[in-house]
DNA sequence: AGACCGATGGCCGAAAACGGCTATCTCAGT
DNA sequence: ACTGAGATAGCCGTTTTCGGCCATCGGTCT
């Protein structure tokens, strides 16, 4: 199957978008350890231009939900997972053991962290919400200081909400 | 071991008693730091009908001593603070510093003014009787209001004994 | 099949901080 | 000199905090 991407600028660096007929596969950061050969890939600006809205809606703060057609590829345990993930409202945040206990698998909680550092689709999907037990920030694919900026950002959009 | 409770009124405020099938475990004020959640207590009145009795014939200046069965939980330590607590006789005052000469453990000071302010059974034990060494109060866990008042009333009930 | 690895978390022991203190020292004021 | 009000530093059991240690469970690689 055929894969598209695209790129846009953000307040966390580029972001790179893939995808193929099916919807979404990823949203990745510059840095992303995933590293990819893109030769095979197609570049195509216009079939992004609507996850790319939503996501400059997220960053300037009038978005909070998104609404795009995602097809992650994984293991049926990643899938759980990420689909545990996608339940996490913005703004709040949730230990690595309450989602496992989530996916009705209480002590999996080491293959939470290892499955939510697999998600291929940064933001969108959101690993940045998954903290430790003890609120430490214990580790995040794009780097620590993005999950930081991203919670902060979200705390900031979620204290709006009083005005 | 289920534990049983009661309360009374009394001129230092509302008094509650617990206790065990072992004897009394501890008489708090209502305003007391120690927060209990009563969650699984149960209330026994006639369980306590002597304590409140001989208590309240303390606070009308007719009784000085208390003959009671005493459960106090702690430390070895603190069951040795407390016991030394039972020897200041009504109407006398002790310094931190005596207390501790009292236990043979001439330097724990500090450590006696700890266990001190642990006492659960509040005036039956007399932790207010036990002051600073330049005779200012100090400290009280039910207020340092209360621990004036307990002691001007034994004042006055000791000089009762002149008439 | 089996070994190994993690974006954890609960437990336990060690270490540091904390008091309902007090004797001592310093430093001003008389 | 004498006094009294802070500052200082030991003292010691408890409490809190911190750092390891290890069980646990999918995934991935051999």
């Amino acid at each position: 199957m055929q894969t598209h991407y695209s790129t846009m600028p953000s307040p966390v660096g580029e972001l790179t978008f893939t995808g193929t007929d099916e919807g979404l596969t990823g949203v990745w950061f510059d840095t992303d350890r995933h590293q990819h050969d893109r030769a095979g890939w197609q570049r195509d600006d216009a079939l992004f231009a609507e996850s790319r809205r939503q996501l400059e809606e997220y960053f300037v703060g009038t978005r909070q939900l998104f609404d795009l057609k995602l097809a992650a590829v994984g293991t049926p345990f990643q899938q759980q997972v990420w689909a545990a993930l996608c339940t996490i409202p913005f703004g709040e945040t949730r230990s690595y053991g309450e989602q496992a206990r989530r996916i009705q698998n209480e002590k999996a909680v080491r293959a939470v962290g290892l499955a939510n550092g697999k998600n291929p689709i940064s933001i969108i999907v959101p690993c940045h919400r998954v903290i430790g037990a003890n609120g430490s920030l214990t580790g995040y694919a794009g780097g620590l200081e993005r999950k930081q900026w991203l919670l902060a950002h979200e705390a900031r959009g979620h204290s709006k909400g009083l005005f």
